[in-house]
DNA sequence: GCATCAATTGCAAATCATTCGCAACTGAAT
DNA sequence: ATTCAGTTGCGAATGATTTGCAATTGATGC
């Protein structure tokens, strides 16, 4: 999550718990993988991180899903194939973008947004409803440029 | 393309024959198809539109990242996992952005583009070189509205 | 505590988009 | 017409993500 410290595992249990969903260990232990990274992790550094026999690739695929429809996670799309997904603070909705460099794949995350007058004349201009945005930026960073 | 009136295949064949590589029966029709499309197009959707027996789906494959590699054509991301391409049009970079409806899937070019001055002050804060971005808009068309 | 049952997991097989190896083929230049 | 690098068609390999299914396990009520 990107809005400041780090949520309790109690908070994320209960929305969990809210939903009539079960709090496992695989769950558990991917909450806590990703209240401690600030980063967007991808489901395979996610099982990396899980301890061995923590659970399977395909439980945390489940997981990510799942919390993702909770509005739970953000998933990022860095357009390499591979979705990311980062926790997002309670009451938040976690819309913020990247800054990935394209060498080392190092992120950076960005404050600045799409200005919202202009996204909403483009809903109105077109006639859209319910208009969003998807945006990141690429870039070399500093270590990178030698 | 989105910068106005179809481009000459000539043009195209042209561009291609000067990089030395070959004006072949498959990539005259993938070139032809994406000169009568105004919108981007999936490597299966020209699939779909090359005459049977036309060419095979890794030959487009191929020719699109070809295209690619000669800026002839710009690879854009709506975000469900297929990636879609656009003729480009000579000494145009064919930066631009979409409004995607999430219910039809349809598609409306988008002239507006994030703030330069905006991208260059997160360039500059970050020390990053080269920023560029990815930039594409969703909501539901008029249409789907009902 | 313990039974109960829906939610969940592990594992393997199935999908999907995309890439690759390779032998056969074909433009383009001579 | 000859020649050869660039291309194609196929089928097999990848990689990410999803799914079927039987076995497990939280959460709830007693």
């Amino acid at each position: 999550m990107h809005s400041g410290q780090k949520q309790e595992l109690a908070s994320l249990t209960g929305r969990l718990r809210r939903e009539s969903r079960k709090i496992t260990g695989p769950r558990a232990a991917i909450l806590e993988i990703l209240r401690h990274h600030p980063h967007p992790l991808t489901n395979k550094e996610i099982f990396a991180e899980l301890p061995k026999g923590g659970g399977d690739l395909a439980t945390i695929y489940r997981a990510m899903q799942l919390l993702e429809k909770l509005g739970m996670v953000k998933r990022f799309d860095f357009g390499d194939g591979t979705a990311r997904f980062e926790l997002v603070g309670e009451g938040d909705d976690g819309h913020h973008h990247h800054l990935i460099c394209t060498r080392c794949a190092g992120v950076v995350e960005i404050a600045e947004c799409f200005p919202e007058e202009i996204e909403r004349r483009i809903a109105r201009t077109n006639g859209y409803a319910g208009v969003t945005h998807r945006l990141e930026f690429f870039g070399i960073c500093p270590d990178c440029q030698q």
